[in-house]
DNA sequence: TTCATCATTGAACGATTGGTCAATAACAAG
DNA sequence: CTTGTTATTGACCAATCGTTCAATGATGAA
């Protein structure tokens, strides 16, 4: 006895935000069709109608949390910082403060980065994703490497972006399992010295 | 029909290597009890003899591969370095090579990290291992302050190890889902102009 | 040799999984 | 209203999961 049918795209919608539910709470591997279905208060059956398998689904979900989730916004108080060192180090600590807060999207993320071990289709969209990542630091890596160009002698713009990446993907691996102990002032302290800045600057 | 026995601890090792293999290469959530016994070549049953449930395996395993791994041996040549930003680059740059060479570890290890999320005794050891392997930068990182202790002023032995381990975590994801295309002298060169070192230092 | 111990096996069980499908009701078009 | 389309459901299936257990034989002690 069917129940009352949806416009087009909701429900795929209704799905696709319980599977995040599921998957950001559970963990990736706990996602089920029937978990999913049971959060959305559909049937099972329902689930794979839209979806036609489980592995679509979790790609769907994939794409769903990649097109929701913020890459990397540059704000107006952050573009407005004069010097390219301070405005990285703002960024930085955006960034930082930003996947803090969302724990379990982070976890969420690293759970689809495992996956793409084995999944080439999951790896190939999460390597794309992180491309868009660090392509987004360029412009600013940029600005670094010209206002100091002795400093950073045989330093490029890309490598210097890849380094910035890699710093926040490890206080996210931090962030992730100790949300509570992580004190992002005191790695941003040690990177101020790493980077011979000083003074903090608040954002 | 019995097969032959094996003398004592022989057997847990035995079960143990093959839990690693199957763990490593196929992912922790694809981990199954029927899966271990047929790498091992024993039955089932036999595995759950040994560790009585499932979880424990999977206990047992972390035990193993923490106590097999080395967490950050700091050789000769690496002490030798008279400059302490040398050494520390030098460091980085040897457990960087290591992490990259060794993708299956890496995997395993953040497939314990996300299961740590939800299972507490998984992030305690977790959390306990990666407390080591900062505290195991602290000499170094304390060398460094006190060779240049203008430039890294307000900066803590402890804040300094954590941002090289966060460094390092974050190469290691990166190594993780793109062995390949990882370019470990790009990072250093990087590295090496954040950290005001022009000097490229081989291991 | 005899015997008790126990590591080992293979078959089984109940639960859960992803997936299929016939039946049915909600809805749009006519 | 009638009709055709299809979204929706619940029952069902085969496979696989972790786990249990009776049967059995290898092993060491006496």
């Amino acid at each position: 006895m069917p129940g009352q049918k949806a416009s087009e795209g909701a429900r795929q919608i209704q799905i696709l935000k319980a599977a995040f539910e599921v998957a950001s709470r559970k963990g990736l591997d706990a996602l089920t069709v029937r978990l999913v279905a049971r959060r959305a208060k559909l049937s099972a059956g329902l689930v794979l109608f839209h979806f036609k398998t489980k592995d679509q689904l979790i790609i769907a979900l994939l794409d769903y949390v990649l097109r929701t989730t913020t890459v990397l916004y540059i704000t107006d108080d952050i573009s407005d910082i004069a010097d390219p060192l301070d405005r990285l180090l703002a960024l930085l600590r955006k960034e930082m403060n930003r996947l803090a807060s969302e724990p379990r999207l982070i976890r969420l993320f690293f759970d689809f980065w495992s996956k793409g071990f084995t999944h080439p289709l999951i790896r190939t969209k999460m390597q794309a994703e992180l491309d868009r990542y660090r392509e987004a630091f360029r412009p600013i890596a940029h600005d670094v490497l010209r206002a100091e160009p002795e400093r950073f002698a045989g330093v490029t713009p890309e490598g210097l972006s890849a380094v910035a990446v890699s710093f926040i993907k490890g206080c996210a691996v931090q962030s992730m399992i100790d949300p509570e102990n992580f004190d992002i002032d005191e790695y941003l302290a040690a990177t101020n010295g790493l980077l011979g800045q000083l003074a903090s600057q608040p954002v």
